[in-house]
DNA sequence: TCTGGGGTCCTAGGACCC
DNA sequence: TCTGGGGTCCTAGGACCC
């Protein structure tokens, strides 16, 4: 989809149309989500800090992320592509690989099936989208963003040689800067220049990447379009206004994510067996630290238990720019626990809480997110001493 | 005035097992 | 008699993607 985010922001509000549009956070640490084709005009691109963009397009507006919208628009471009073949692939919240293999005879040659999808999109959502066609997947890709937006390209066969002598070797799906330095100062500017490079030079500086990127240079991609792909992790994490060293506070966020992966799991009726504590020093290094646990866990509680616990282990030499739990080692909440080897009073209270909690969700579901907190929750959402805890008279409103 | 949040895959060392 | 070979799992970091 082209810039998706900002795309779907000016179909809901006409007033926004023909504007420079900047969706993303506004706290003055956030970056750019999306930014609309009028804003990219003024140097804007994603991922820049929206202080700086805001500094090249004064007068863009910003406006806050709303996912679950686009989760909803997106929903109904992947079915709309659905319409062409089952095999959807979808990789992201707007792009996806669609498998138009022997389709030939019912939708006609990849130029043709690339506008008709062009069109059910479009006819879907009311939105552009840029498409790309060709032999193989990753080529398909790279063709997709040749022309943005409302873009067509397709690479025929006879044209994937050609196509790949001058392909810049950064377009590559998977080189990204580092790699791009390497392959640099091997003097490869274009994937075609892989060519002089045999499959054992370019695995012993690259790894199984090599590999990878020599069968790439000769037009192969192996990658089937695969529809069915489980997550394999859930998580959930903040960066703060301002960096803190407060245990305390720390811990209080780090249990509000761990409401939300629990909820994440629990719509996916998971279970994880690791649980995973990420944080960000001041100065941007980036350390994790997980912990396997004995059998997968679901609940808020559990999943909080060990965090705070890496938390505590945690030498908190410099303030913390980012928190986050994640939960990994996802395995069907069905699955068969070896629960004669616990105490039967610990698996108890696991499964009350985690009827507790799935009370809590309905709660949440239908009067919304604060509508019920655990009382250590409540009115923590800066760093400092907690407030008591309060229940007010008619009851109606708890904390 | 200060660089998000959500993911995937790969690498590499160590513990441990047979 | 100075220490193999193959495997799995766990942990931490890093590159990359949207």
């Amino acid at each position: 989809m082209d810039a998706f985010f900002a795309s779907v922001e000016q179909l809901d509000d006409p007033g926004l149309r023909g504007r420079c549009v900047l969706v993303g956070g506004r706290s003055g640490r956030g970056v750019v989500a999306a930014a609309s084709y009028e804003a990219r005009k003024h140097g804007v691109s994603s991922a820049m800090p929206m202080f700086q963009a805001l500094r090249r397009c004064p007068q863009a507006v910003v406006v806050s992320p709303r996912r679950r919208r686009y989760a909803e628009v997106s929903r109904r471009v992947m079915e709309a592509m659905a319409a062409f073949s089952p095999l959807v692939e979808p990789v992201s919240i707007d792009e996806a690989y669609l498998d138009v293999t022997g389709c030939g005879r019912l939708h006609g040659p990849a130029d043709t099936v690339a506008r008709a999808v062009k069109r059910a999109v479009f006819d879907a959502v009311g939105l552009t989208c840029s498409v790309g066609a060709a032999p193989v997947r990753f080529l398909a890709k790279i063709a997709s963003d040749v022309e943005k937006p409302d873009g067509l390209t397709v690479v025929w066969p006879e044209q994937v040689e050609g196509f790949i002598a001058t392909l810049p070797i950064g377009k590559v799906p998977g080189v990204g800067r580092k790699t791009k330095e390497k392959l640099a100062a091997m003097g490869v500017s274009f994937l075609g220049d892989l060519r002089q490079w045999s499959e054992p030079a370019l695995t012993l500086r690259l790894g199984r990447y090599g590999r990878r990127l020599k069968e790439l240079s000769r037009g192969i991609d192996g990658t089937p379009v695969s529809v069915h792909s489980p997550a394999k992790s859930v998580s959930s994490e903040e960066t703060f206004a301002r960096d803190t060293g407060d245990r305390l506070f720390l811990r209080c966020r780090l249990l509000a994510h761990a409401e939300d992966v629990a909820r994440q799991l629990r719509r996916n009726d998971l279970r994880a067996r690791v649980v995973v504590l990420k944080v960000k020093d001041g100065d941007f290094t980036l350390h994790t630290r997980n912990t396997t646990c004995p059998r997968p866990v679901q609940t808020a509680g559990a999943l909080y238990r060990e965090a705070a616990a890496l938390l505590d282990r945690y030498p908190l030499v410099k303030p913390l720019r980012l928190i986050g739990l994640g939960a990994a080692g996802l395995v069907p909440a069905g699955a068969p626990v070896q629960g004669e080897l616990f105490a039967e009073a610990e698996s108890r209270c696991s499964k009350e809480w985690e009827e507790v909690e799935r009370a809590m969700d309905r709660i949440t579901d239908r009067f919304g997110r604060h509508a019920i907190e655990r009382a250590s929750q409540a009115s923590r959402k800066k760093p400092g001493r907690p407030k008591a805890a309060r229940l007010s008279k008619g009851g109606r409103q708890w904390s």
